[in-house]
DNA sequence: CTTGCACCTCTAGTCGCTAGAGGATGTAGG
DNA sequence: CCTACATCCTCTAGCGACTAGAGGTGCAAG
């Protein structure tokens, strides 16, 4: 029941006290009450809202998503299929973007183990970056 | 030796007609000769740059990289000692994504799987979000 | 009472483009 | 030669998700 404030909040949850207001001025955070000097003072509940929201944004789901997912935890007996599906195509997105880095790292391997280390006109690195054909795997 | 309008440019080598433009704004790319009628008018050497770093680019280098490489090409003659360190930062920098992106996918999984498609209150994939703690691999 | 930190609002900047307005040019057909 | 239409030009503003900074107020300790 205690009152905290902005930057306590912001120790307590890991979200920097700046991305606290930015959230509360694009709605996804509703706004706390005031102090008498005019000074956020917010509920430990709010505590739960803000870790919620940083732990999808380090899962990567995008503000909208979190929009949505934080309706549905707000409304407990609607069906969770919009959360499972949100949830599904981010999985996917995850694993498209390891197949494409995946493949980044192999060619960059061989960039820089082929680099002799000599003067730029041997340079794999540059030889490479300038003739995508000598890429081992083209396809990304 | 012929000239080459920038639609033509961008069709050849797969960078749009605004991101030319945007490259030469930004001192990538020197700016063309013109037309007569004030249009633009590349060599066909002009295209091996746009190559080079549309190359780079799907690679993930930072134009700030691309610049420093694109020197390094202008100038064959200078060590590739930057180069390589340009690279293999990249090459650090995508196996850190690729860690972090196998344990987000982990995550998903785990949510996903746990979903038993019923009414949010019994949801893993909100409950999972709200509670960090729930986490398998909680280093993210 | 003053120091100094934390808070307030507001605007502008980041990155790498992308979209659109409003107008000029170039080309092919009639 | 005229018209239609695609392509080109410049310029400004927008995207996502913040981050930085200016300029001012609140508050707690010494």
């Amino acid at each position: 029941m205690k009152k905290i404030t902005i930057g306590e909040a912001a120790r307590q949850s890991g979200v920097k006290v700046p991305t606290i207001r930015y959230y509360e001025g694009i709605g996804l955070l509703s706004a706390p009450s005031r102090s008498e000097g005019n000074q956020r003072s917010y509920e430990p509940s709010d505590l739960n809202r803000l870790a919620f929201i940083r732990h999808a944004r380090e899962l990567g789901f995008e503000i909208e998503a979190i929009r949505t997912l934080l309706q549905l935890q707000d409304d407990p007996h609607q069906s969770c299929a919009s959360a499972d599906a949100i949830a599904k195509a981010r999985l996917i997105e995850v694993e498209q973007r390891i197949r494409s880095l995946n493949a980044l790292k192999a060619e960059l391997e061989l960039m820089v183990e082929g680099c002799g280390h000599g003067r730029v006109d041997q340079c794999r690195v540059i030889e490479v970056l300038a003739d995508h054909g000598k890429c081992a795997h083209p396809h990304h």
